[in-house]
DNA sequence: GTCTATAGTCCGATAGAC
DNA sequence: GTCTATCGGACTATAGAC
């Protein structure tokens, strides 16, 4: 038996996201989220660098997904189709958890400082992307456009993902989006 | 004669941009800049929303040129190439300021905290032109895609501005990040 | 785990412009 | 008188320092 109970992380963020959606987040006090956890407020602090990096928990996973299947593809895929390839074998991710996906966004849908950390944490991972491409010899600027275009696609179908009714199948939605933006380029 | 100063927007826009420049922008507090703008830090407040948005002058105006140039495009003209349209229509604002802008971006660069501000802004100008399309009867969601598309190419080419020596041509650099986005998207 | 700086908010006061 | 821009001080919560 341990001297704390376990999971600090999971409980801070599960109580974290409750009461986000109970007052809203503005109205929500790191020492309220600390108190349903059982734990303090020094004790948030020493997990989450600020108050809003409690929500986005998974990056990291997300990332290594990205990079690896990146570099798995064959050497005669297109930049462009290996991003596709990343972005696919990260949906069992997402699939798990559609409904603390659909709560989350709306919280973070209501608080544009909550946007805002939801724009950089995209921007990493379209980094990670254009890196992972450069390492396959793609040359910039097509790495960075392949990434930012790929990570589009995918904004684009996760927003239907959360938003439609019942449960969408988030492959195809992504492949649907990567079509759109080729048409789209095409100038059509 | 008033009683005041005249543009104390400016000066505080000024005086942020030095103290950031001087000693970063985490080491630099919010009464520092309105005493060297000759204000009080309750003032700073009343322009600025936060001590980050100081850096962040302009952007109303690039939403007008944006979104008045993709309405004023031909009725034939391809979603993509009204927001070539509008991109290039904007450059005259930056090239008045090409050195600011360097500073500005140099500033911005060393702080995630503004990357974030950034990103929201160019979140902001991409709804903008989205809006617009739909508003020329482009559906959804190849209008948002064709815009933020846009906005990945902007991004792409201004890095290169303000990073390469001399004072390439923006609206060059623009066109060329727009063509190779095409490439890309062709699956080359 | 405590202590502190500072961002950001709120209420009201003031003083000139009109 | 009304309007607008500035200032003063008190206050809370975040976030970092010690």
């Amino acid at each position: 038996m341990s001297r704390w109970e376990p999971n600090a992380r999971g409980r801070l963020e599960q109580a974290a996201l409750e009461l986000y959606r109970e007052r809203g987040f503005d109205q929500t006090t790191v020492a309220e989220i600390a108190e349903r956890a059982g734990l303090t407020e020094r004790t948030f602090f020493r997990y989450y660098a600020d108050k809003r990096e409690v929500l986005f928990w998974g990056q990291e996973k997300l990332r290594e997904i990205y990079v690896s299947t990146i570099a798995a593809a064959p050497d005669s895929t297109a930049p462009i189709d290996a991003v596709a390839a990343a972005l696919e074998a990260a949906t069992p991710v997402f699939r798990e958890r559609h409904e603390l996906a659909r709560q989350r966004q709306a919280v973070i849908a209501a608080n544009p400082g909550l946007q805002e950390r939801e724009l950089l944490k995209r921007a990493w991972l379209a980094d990670a992307m254009a890196a992972a491409l450069r390492d396959r010899g793609v040359p910039e600027p097509a790495a960075s456009l392949a990434a930012e275009s790929g990570v589009i696609a995918f904004k684009t179908a996760y927003a239907r993902w959360v938003t439609e009714p019942g449960e969408p199948d988030l492959s195809q939605l992504i492949r649907e989006s990567l079509d759109q933006l080729k048409v789209m380029a095409a100038g059509r």
